[in-house]
DNA sequence: TTCGCTTAGTAAGTTTCCATTACTAACCGC
DNA sequence: GCGGTTAGTAATGGAAACTTACTAAGCGAA
């Protein structure tokens, strides 16, 4: 490591640690955290003060001693975009280094082709950015239900939105002025996690995400697996059942033949709209609903075991769908997990159900657009010494 | 981070650069492996070489220019004692810190108990140590074929040894000297395939290692994969037929109920001290030999596939008792992952052997050994005879 | 042979950055 | 108001790495 980037990763460890504290925290307090001595947190604090990164608050006295200066991430500084892009709707968020919402746009209704999807996005982004026009932007980042490019780049497929190899973000750039930052496109699984990862920093678990298909992520001490192609964790192509049912993808026995959306619908014959939890009524008026419980419950439950016997983790945390219904399959899921994972033998396996913020894609889409300013807070502090707001 | 560890942080980015390189290489050479300047490298590698951690050889000339003068890690000045505790022997091993085999020794035979086999362990290290008693000991680290507590002190359970709960670094220590630096037990899967990591630096793959059983280990870009409770990546007890065989674990359908040694031993009710080639003969004289390769491969398979699909992983590599019979249980196997694996629609799914090495998990252990050094190079300086290389 | 080219390595001085030490600031409780 | 306590700053010093400029040593062509 050069000299150089020391003062890099100090002061990006100082905002992380300062953001993880997740309250106003003092400069002693942030040099016992980062075992830096309090003149270089000082120093560092002042910079990012300058940058506009970190924002100071009244004194607060707390019992004896000097008060502290609360210092906490600079909130209306900056804004980063998270996009989602949906079969149904495109939303733009823009938010803050707090993670504050500043502004959100929704189109919905499907989009006759890519173009128009990419144009609608396009637009969103400049009205985002329209509401804070004095804002630097950091980035961009779109969320697509499908496979990316490891670049972030081009989305191979997206069988939802009927996208092959579409140069999702060479679309955005043609429409966007370059000040809009980096642009780039993360898989929705990914990028919902990242709420949770907030809830529960530092953890290890596995996210198991039940929209159209079934996704998920794996996450590893609060960091996102990626895997070779950026598509890790992905659950729903597990095989449950050997020469089992046909799935949508043409495989046999994978788990979204069994417990998806799609083909629980599928199943009960029903329009595309009915709530996940009116389905399971739906069904269970057929079969009893103890069985349609348990199908899902066991199919889950052996994907969820396998998964943990090779990752080696206790946590799961079911999202999306699986949420609202979470409180009814957990205890077959919990059965069939216990059952077949070796985990279950350290210690109980818990299976708990994800935060149940809204649009988990478009927020966590937004907050990894915030990434590169912890990541590299450097770049911010030249650019507030130069007002042009551009980098040379 | 401190000013102080820049230094450290350096020092091992350099001892480690020489190693990953393979080869002799320059002060330049390094230089621009690790991105510092020539006169960083300099003043790094003086130190390294006054601690003993680098030697110079004699200039090569190489086309043009000055000849350079070529750097390893040094032969012959430290200890790194790697020990193996398997059902029928304990060995043990001491490297340098090139990874030479400077003295091995082994008692054969099954121990009474755990004492009896941690006594023989100690005194097989005595041995080594008194086979260069000049060196200053690393450490020690033991594989063993069974669960170990997160802490490395303690083995939970192995089942060949017949060990529960075993303080196995306790029991070391009673028995050595302090000298002998730390000691560290890890299992030997995750131990064998640091033999395979040296063969394919960086690289990500599954590791798939028959033994009594069936294991294996989990490779991300290098390093391995702990997980939780350190057993991420056994495969063994991955379900591959749900309701299927018993397994010893008392589970049922686990990949190990179809085709560990042991239960294709059982299987074809013969001795324990067939060869699996032979094995696979013998099984083929009921069924047909088609057949017996298939259910291994398929089994096989399955679990890889659904491995790949959570890790979204390429490269499998089959070791221990898989190795000799890879290349006829490959097509089966290949087949299977590729209907059943994800990223089969990315590229071709590379199966391949292992390096065929013996005592995989007893050179690991040696190499896991030596990692401290690597990983702070520091200690060893100022252990060094003379730290007054300070120059006015 | 000699001169220029190229690469390896070193020396000296400078810059950057953090730690140390010692201080001031501000508040509490007695 | 006075010690105790915590927050924060100022000045200095030292460690590490960078920059620049040099020497060392070989190759090859004029």
């Amino acid at each position: 490591m050069q000299s150089t980037h020391l003062r890099e990763h100090n002061l990006s460890a100082v905002l992380r640690a300062l953001q993880a504290a997740g309250e106003p925290t003092s400069r002693a307090g942030l040099a016992s955290l980062t075992r830096l001595t309090k003149p270089t947190v000082s120093k560092l604090v002042e910079e990012l003060i300058g940058a506009g990164l970190i924002s100071e608050g009244d004194p607060i006295s707390a019992g004896a001693g000097r008060p502290m200066v609360p210092l906490r991430p600079a909130a209306g500084t900056l804004l980063a975009i998270g996009l989602e892009i949906a079969a149904d709707h495109v939303s733009c968020l823009g938010v803050d280094l707090t993670g504050s919402e500043l502004s959100r746009r929704t189109v919905y209704g499907r989009a006759a082709s890519a173009e128009e999807a990419i144009a609608r996005a396009a637009q969103l982004v400049r009205e985002v950015r329209a509401d804070a026009p004095d804002l630097p932007v950091v980035g961009v980042v779109a969320a697509v239900p499908g496979r990316i490019s490891p670049d972030g780049r081009l989305v191979l497929s997206a069988p939802n939105l009927d996208w092959t190899d579409v140069p999702l973000v060479e679309g955005l750039r043609t429409h966007l002025a370059p000040e809009a930052g980096d642009i780039v496109a993360l898989n929705d699984n990914r990028l919902s996690v990242l709420t949770e990862i907030d809830r529960r920093p530092s953890e290890s678990f596995l996210y198991v995400r039940g929209s159209t298909g079934v996704g998920g992520a794996v996450v590893l001490e609060g960091s996102v697996l990626e895997g070779t192609h950026g598509w890790a964790g992905e659950l729903g192509h597990t095989v449950v059942e050997p020469g089992g049912l046909t799935c949508r993808c043409g495989r046999r026995g994978c788990l979204e033949a069994y417990i998806s959306y799609h083909a629980l619908v599928e199943q009960a014959g029903l329009g595309p709209e009915v709530r996940i939890e009116d389905l399971v009524d739906e069904l269970s008026r057929s079969s009893s609903r103890a069985e349609v419980i348990g199908v899902i419950g066991r199919s889950l439950g052996l994907a969820i075991a396998n998964a943990l016997n090779i990752l080696d983790l206790s946590t799961v945390v079911l999202s999306g769908y699986l949420a609202p219904i979470a409180e009814e399959i957990t205890p077959v899921v919990r059965e069939t997990v216990t059952a077949h994972a070796l985990a279950a033998e350290a210690g109980p396996i818990s299976i708990e159900r994800s935060d149940t913020t809204p649009d988990p894609a478009l927020r966590g889409a937004a907050r990894a657009a915030l990434q590169p300013v912890f990541d590299a807070p450097g770049a911010w502090i030249s650019r507030a010494a130069t007002p042009a707001g551009r980098t040379a």
